[in-house]
DNA sequence: CGGACAAGCTGA
DNA sequence: CAGCTTGTCCGG
């Protein structure tokens, strides 16, 4: 068969071919799309006559979870097709069982244009959009809340445009957008995470408004109401969908990190669109994609001004690199808490030092075969990153037997930390366990980035190495720089409220920097925008990573369409450039799939 | 995914 | 050539 590799939309066997003469007339036929992640095609199935007078036939639709037989075993599915003409020669089996609803039809056709989209599988997106038990039928509908007058207008004037980008500073609430939104009707509230969720959603429910969790409340979000949630919201039912909010648009994490790598962003922005309903985006720094999408709206220059936090640049270029390490004088005041606690320093690395450098002649400390810096092992020893080769620590050039740490892990640090601050520094990682409401009652704390998602508030946040942020090689590395700032931002306060940030840096003109510092995200983007632009890069283009073994031969099936390049191999994987994002689509979507584990990143997220 | 079946490897 | 592993195909 010639399309045997390609996605199924769930709208296979195109041909209109008569029924099989064995199926009884008036029999009803539904297609079924297999809940198993690697089948990829959808089955067609006999609906049991005796559903059709019990009533089980009536509630059977498109979007409907059913079980069916497959294969000798039983499996889940959803019904995404009624009444079709099977394919001749196939003997038809029954469905074995209904179990509920399911998406409605427009999330089923919205989950569809995702599969394109982001050239990924049907199925997964669809188990995105049910609900986690089976759900017979839905609560009533709440009653029609009677909304407050706005006293917000940015709120107002935000809805009244189909498509607007609000430039909110760090501390901004949102709560007044939401309640705006609920005077529209049901509206669905996209936060960056659960926790931020459940809060805004209690928060409303103190307004009186009837507001349902997404995924988890899924039979009260598909009665109607506001629906709140993360990501997967986007894909959630809402009663009769009239507004959509978007908060804090730049955020990550709104993108899923397996294949499809879909953006709930850009999901919500397309469910807005279907549904002719407005949808606003809200951000501090708002991305690109974003600015390119809707219209900007900054309700005030001033509340933006108060909302960012004091920036203070401690300039290291004056600094003997060598000399001074990780930890710049001005920070002693600061880690001894004169300007008050708690303190939290952020380094994005992990374990210990990564460069050594000769204590008496500041010489690197280097393979001699290789010239990569070495890496201390233990105590003692030193080890070249290339060929793993072991030598005792003694410097090349002087002799010397002692190092200093350009590039000291957390580990290393904390212990420095320490000695400078005369008090205990807690460390913080990933794999810290996060009390509820979060971490406090220490006065320093030093962590990767995930000590902003775990530390409650604090007086000052010090980026002890930002330049790696800055200059880190991915395409966002400036937006991401920016969303980690952001997160500082809101640890701190504004400035109206004493909140300052501390970054060390030898980059103190960088855009990034100079955007906070003067609380004008502009700054930003303007910079951002003409280099991407100069490297055609998103969002004036639309990129996809193709990798995993059978990248090759996919890329070599793709040929060399109107329009779009070819980039690389570079670590085994390839990027494919295309105009927009329906050309690069429509090139991913024209080829079969070679078998085998082939991943597919449309937006990488991190190219 | 998981079962069916076919093609390849091993051992006496 | 049985008995097993490994690979490929396919499901209504």
């Amino acid at each position: 068969m010639a399309d045997q590799g390609r996605l199924d939309l769930g709208l296979s066997e195109p041909d209109p071919v008569p029924a099989a003469p064995e199926l009884p007339p008036g029999s009803r036929v539904v297609r079924v799309l297999p809940d198993v992640a690697a089948i990829e095609r959808s089955f067609d199935y006999l609906v049991p006559p005796a559903w059709a007078e019990d009533g089980r036939g009536d509630r059977l639709v498109v979007g409907s979870r059913v079980r069916i037989a497959l294969a000798g075993r039983r499996v889940g599915g959803w019904v995404v097709e009624d009444n079709v003409v099977p394919p001749a020669g196939v003997e038809l089996r029954s469905l074995a069982k209904a179990s509920g609803l399911g998406p409605s039809p427009e999330v089923i056709d919205l989950a569809r244009w995702a599969s394109h989209r982001w050239a990924g599988r049907l199925n997964g997106l669809l188990g995105t959009a049910s609900p986690p038990n089976v759900v017979e039928s839905l609560p009533p509908r709440p009653a029609r809340p009677t909304v407050p007058p706005a006293t917000d207008t940015w709120a107002v004037r935000a809805l009244e445009v189909q498509r607007s980008v609000v430039r909110l500073p760090p501390g901004a609430d949102v709560l007044p957008l939401a309640v705006e939104a609920a005077r529209k009707g049901d509206a669905l509230i996209l936060l960056p995470t659960v926790p931020a969720a459940d809060q805004l959603a209690l928060r409303l429910r103190g307004e009186g408004l009837p507001v349902s969790l997404a995924q988890r409340e899924w039979a009260r979000s598909a009665a109607g109401g506001l629906v709140v949630g993360s990501r997967s919201a986007a894909l959630a039912p809402v009663g009769d969908l009239a507004a959509v909010v978007v908060v804090d648009e730049h955020d990550e994490t709104y993108q899923e990190e397996r294949a499809p790598t879909w953006h709930a962003r850009d999901m919500a922005v397309e469910r807005a669109r279907r549904a002719g309903v407005p949808c606003v985006l809200t951000s501090p720094s708002p991305s690109l994609e974003a600015l390119r999408w809707g219209e900007l709206m900054v309700p005030s220059l001033e509340g933006e001004r108060d909302g960012w936090p004091a920036l203070d640049l401690h300039d290291r270029r004056d600094d003997d690199p060598v000399r001074s390490g990780l930890l710049g004088e001005r920070l002693v005041d600061i880690l001894r808490g004169s300007e008050g606690d708690p303190v939290v320093c952020v380094l994005n690395r992990r374990g210990r030092s990564r460069l050594l450098a000769c204590d008496s002649c500041g010489g690197l400390v280097c393979c001699s075969e290789h010239q990569a810096p070495m890496i201390q092992e233990d105590a003692d020893m030193l080890v070249c990153p290339v060929d793993g080769a072991r030598r005792p620590q003694v410097c090349d050039d002087c002799g010397a037997t002692r190092f200093r740490n350009l590039r000291a892990g957390v580990a290393r640090i904390r212990e420095e930390l320490e000695a400078l601050a005369g008090r205990p520094v807690l460390e913080v990682t990933g794999d810290t366990d996060m009390p509820d409401g979060g971490l406090g009652g220490h006065a320093v704390y030093v962590g990767t980035e995930a000590v902003l998602h775990r530390v409650r508030s604090a007086a000052r946040v010090v980026f002890l190495e930002f330049d790696q942020e800055l200059l880190a090689p991915r395409m966002r590395a400036s937006e991401q720089a920016m969303a980690l700032l952001i997160r500082a931002a809101r640890l701190v306060g504004g400035r109206s409220d004493g909140g300052r940030i501390v970054v060390q840096t030898r980059m103190p003109e960088h855009e990034v920097l100079q955007a906070v510092l003067h609380a004008d995200p502009g700054r930003l983007v303007e910079a951002e925008s003409a280099r991407r632009k100069l490297l055609n890069l998103p969002p004036w283009s639309a990129l996809a990573r193709v990798s995993g073994p059978p990248a090759e031969d996919f890329i070599t099936a793709l040929g060399s369409p109107d329009g779009v390049d070819l980039l690389g191999p570079r670590d085994g994987a390839w990027l494919v450039r295309a105009p927009g994002h329906d050309r690069l689509a429509e090139v991913l979507a024209a080829v079969e799939r070679p078998k085998g584990r082939l991943r597919i990143e449309v937006d990488p997220p991190r190219a």
